[in-house]
DNA sequence: ATGGGCACCTGGCTGC
DNA sequence: TGCAGCCAGGTGCCCA
């Protein structure tokens, strides 16, 4: 469900209820999420406080005194804040029950999802140490994806969804980043033009910078931590309209199948 | 090094 | 009503 505005909604939802709190326990109600949750990890986050809450990509990373949680939403995963003593949901898998009597649920029917505890440098860590840079960052420029695009045969939408290349762009925003940037998706990376992926990396910063002022974009049941929706799901040009017409020029928006996933374009708008 | 495909899961929807 | 088949927001890993 998550992109990296959904999960950048779920930070700061969650952040002024968790941060500077202390962790009473952390409570693993089912361990098999896409890696085990070690065994031994209430144990050791326990009487911990809360130092800061962060993300990286589409980690989250909630900083304790000795260590971090490192946590992935998956495709459907979720956290709400709540009291500790609501009845636990179907897939309500974990629990990190805080001081205030409150608790930071993970709720996530499909177990994509996956918690780790770190003491090392979280950046350092396998899964975060090959991520590139934060796409509403600096470093994320047009020089950067024009030189990582040379010699990539790749279709330009698979290559934006490559976390090793561009971190943050999941199958929704791929999408519409490729129209708001009048790009093909199936075109090979290397012929992009270096004024192409400047267009790109603008669209690309600000169809993830609008989802996030909006909430994030609601599709089926994603709900921030505060359990609103997110109301993005109306700017939406192209995710989901197949068939529909280009809100830009009425041409049908056409949809075909890339790399195992749907994209969407308008045949008019995209060269 | 690059690219393609699969795997991990459950639930909702469609069509017979 | 039941059930098979297909689809869904991610991403690490294996193989060619």
């Amino acid at each position: 469900m998550p992109e990296l505005p959904e999960v950048e909604t779920t930070r700061r939802g969650i952040e002024p209820h968790v941060q500077g709190r202390r962790v009473v326990q952390l409570a693993v109600h089912e361990p098999r999420l896409r890696w085990p949750v070690a065994a031994d990890m209430p144990s050791l986050v326990a009487g911990q406080q809360v130092t800061a809450v962060r993300r990286r990509a589409k980690y989250l990373l909630i900083d304790l005194e000795r260590g971090s949680l490192l946590l992935h939403l998956g495709m459907s995963g979720s956290l709400r804040v709540m009291s500790a003593t609501t009845p636990r949901l179907t897939h309500d898998h974990l629990d990190l029950e805080l001081d205030s009597g409150q608790t930071l649920r993970f709720n996530d029917p499909r177990r994509f999802g996956s918690l780790h505890y770190l003491t090392e440098d979280p950046a350092q860590h396998l899964l975060l140490r090959k991520l590139a840079p934060e796409p509403l960052e600096d470093a994320f420029d047009a020089d950067y994806l024009y030189r990582v695009t040379r010699k990539r045969q790749v279709a330009i939408k698979l290559l934006i969804m490559n976390s090793h290349l561009v971190v943050g762009v999941g199958n929704i925003y791929a999408s519409e980043a490729l129209f708001r940037a009048g790009i093909r998706p199936g075109r090979a990376a290397k012929s992009l033009t270096r004024a192409e992926c400047t267009r790109l990396v603008k669209a690309i910063r600000a169809v993830l910078a609008m989802a996030i002022r909006f909430g994030g974009t609601t599709l089926r049941d994603y709900v921030g931590a505060d359990g609103k929706p997110g109301y993005f799901r109306r700017k939406l040009y192209v995710y989901e309209r197949g068939g529909e017409p280009c809100r830009r020029c009425a041409t049908p928006i056409r949809h075909r199948v890339q790399g195992q996933r749907s994209t969407y374009f308008c045949p008019q708008c995209q060269r």
